[in-house]
DNA sequence: CGCTGTCATGATAGCGCTATCATTCTTTTT
DNA sequence: AAAAAGAATGATAGCGCTATCATGACAGCG
């Protein structure tokens, strides 16, 4: 099983891997019909096509997909851009693409920003070379060349995770009620000092969004809407240790509402482990309905958003208008459920 | 933004593509040389390469990789295959791969087993049909047909997650050395009834070889090395109602090697919210070193698996493999470290 | 001054597949 | 029975790019 390090000094015109060419002689049709019998098995009659499909694995031939999408410029690819990999939310929403479109024999092709539009622009421009068949992003904000590029793209566009006016296709939820919809629960069990907590906010402009809900709820009952910005991406650690900079900031705070569970889970725990009762001490709230967030000591309260489900409907969407369908509605709201636990 | 849902409709002949014979054409070269001052700079003079730049700027060019791919028999491809993206683990390893392959100018093509070997030999093939410059694959064990293609493919494969003689490179650790650990360290501590609890083991062959390396420690104390298997994939979830199932059928247990930490931090928080004492009453060790097993109180003992390193180094491995170096050593041990916490 | 070598560029010929149109043969319609 | 429609197959001509070989220009060298 050894392998020769030199890949790529093969001769091209000795290669040998076996074409559809070879499998059609062996078949004994035309190339074309066993391209047919392969791809579009109703238009060739039912000897043809057992006879071409024994050659293919008679000679273990496997269709070059390059070939195949240079000739017919479509490709059974599906871009699909996420700005992390680190936080789970995208992660599950890659999920529920995946398994639906692999199952419709689709192949997604990753990238993955960093939360930077630039290099956004520059993964939407590598992956159109591929000609997908479809691109997802996550998010409705792209650069200015990102944009006009995608404009011009006649192929679906789906932007998942907030929901809006887009390019083309959306799924998503709206955050701006999110906010609101946490805001308004903690202000009705009582709080006033209510301090928000997010984490890189002009990156992950989602969480500012649900802090403009957050703070017009609090404003509406003439409450201050402080908030704590982190510099760090969420993650546990950064929840635990937001706690000390929530209380030098605003020591009179009763109430945090975490930009997500992670944050609200670290400072959870860590507020435990420094004998604070929570909600009696401080009450504590996230956003996404992670798992975690519902194995803790008190449950977190949190808003539940549907992520694989997202994923699945924005599959499904383009599913149906890669197949040709007409695709009436543009935009999916995916909604979200405020998850009551005991942290509040 | 309209976009026309008749994308399939596109009459071939009169694509509204720039090519790369238009920029060639404005920048006043041949077509050959506009493909080299992009992909070869150091072979045309500096004024040609400024002057197809410009055109390429001008025009809009997005090269059509397909076409290159297909001309070149090779792709800035890389496919990627894992079991599963519901553990994390695997993103982390994907992550590594990522940041580290991005850099280099290459994509991702992502494949989603289900812990399924025919699954596996499906996307292969696929993967294989797009001129992959290489495959990294979770695992050393495919099925009979994955193998016979695999070795036959005159490309760089990368084997990772465990360590062995696989059929190219391989990044990973010795799970089997993980479990001794592990099993040695609650030995040393002083426990006898020790349980091992893994989820899927036949899927999940990894956490079975932990338990081989677990039992063979055992044993040689002579302590019989009882396992309970649950139905359900690794998860907080599972890990909570393992409890009882472990409780019902080895009533005396007083340590629980779970086979990662999803499964060992949720029966963390199953047995606190039950109040029972970690790790008095019952001690609990986990795999994987999650950032949540450094959050719960008591901290959970686990062995720290360094995934996205994993996932750098292969990235790595495989990058010199392609850039034409030689390659010497083809198994990379990345090693674990036993995390002690207060949960054992 | 011819000889070799290097550099920059170009002409040609595909890569392996499928869109398109053409052909043959069979079936259905009037 | 002739015409029209359909079903199955094939010949041709690319898709947009790059490997390969060829060319011309110019430097260094004995």
């Amino acid at each position: 099983m050894s392998k020769d390090p030199s890949h790529t000094a093969k001769n091209r015109r000795h290669s040998d891997q076996i074409t559809l060419t070879q499998v059609a002689k062996s078949a004994g049709v035309s190339p074309i019909t066993a391209s047919r019998a392969l791809n579009n098995p109703a238009k060739v009659s039912d000897t043809t096509r057992r006879n071409v499909l024994a050659a293919v694995e008679r000679l273990g031939y496997v269709p070059n997909l390059v070939a195949g999408s240079l000739a017919s410029s479509r490709s059974k690819l599906i871009a699909v851009i996420v700005p992390s990999l680190i936080n789970s939310v995208f992660v599950e929403v890659i999920k529920g693409l995946q398994e639906t479109l692999e199952a419709e024999g689709y192949q997604i092709l990753l990238g993955n920003t960093d939360y930077d539009l630039d290099r956004e622009y520059q993964l939407v421009r590598t992956f159109l070379g591929w000609s997908c068949s479809a691109l997802v992003t996550a998010g409705l904000r792209h650069n200015k060349a990102c944009h006009k590029l995608l404009a011009n793209w006649d192929h679906p566009i789906m932007e998942v995770m907030e929901l809006g006016k887009g390019m083309d296709l959306n799924v998503g939820l709206d955050h701006v009620a999110a906010g609101r919809c946490m805001a308004s629960h903690l202000v009705d069990k009582g709080y006033r000092d209510i301090v928000y907590v997010g984490a890189r906010l002009a990156q992950d402009y989602r969480a500012s969004m649900r802090y403009e809900g957050h703070k017009a709820v609090l404003q509406a009952h003439g409450i201050d809407a402080p908030i704590v910005e982190l510099d760090t991406l969420g993650s546990l650690k950064a929840g635990s240790e937001s706690l000390d900079l929530v209380f030098a900031q605003h020591p009179k705070t009763k109430a945090i509402h975490f930009a997500n569970d992670d944050l609200a889970a670290g400072a959870l725990l860590a507020a435990q482990r420094r004998g604070l009762n929570v909600p009696n001490d401080i009450a504590i709230a996230g956003f996404n309905g992670l798992p975690l967030g519902q194995h803790v000591t008190p449950q977190l309260t949190t808003i539940l958003s549907p992520r694989e489900e997202m994923g699945r409907l924005a599959a499904k969407e383009l599913i149906r208008r890669l197949s040709g369908k007409n695709v009436y509605r543009r935009q999916h709201d995916v909604g979200f459920k405020l998850q009551l636990g005991e942290s509040t």
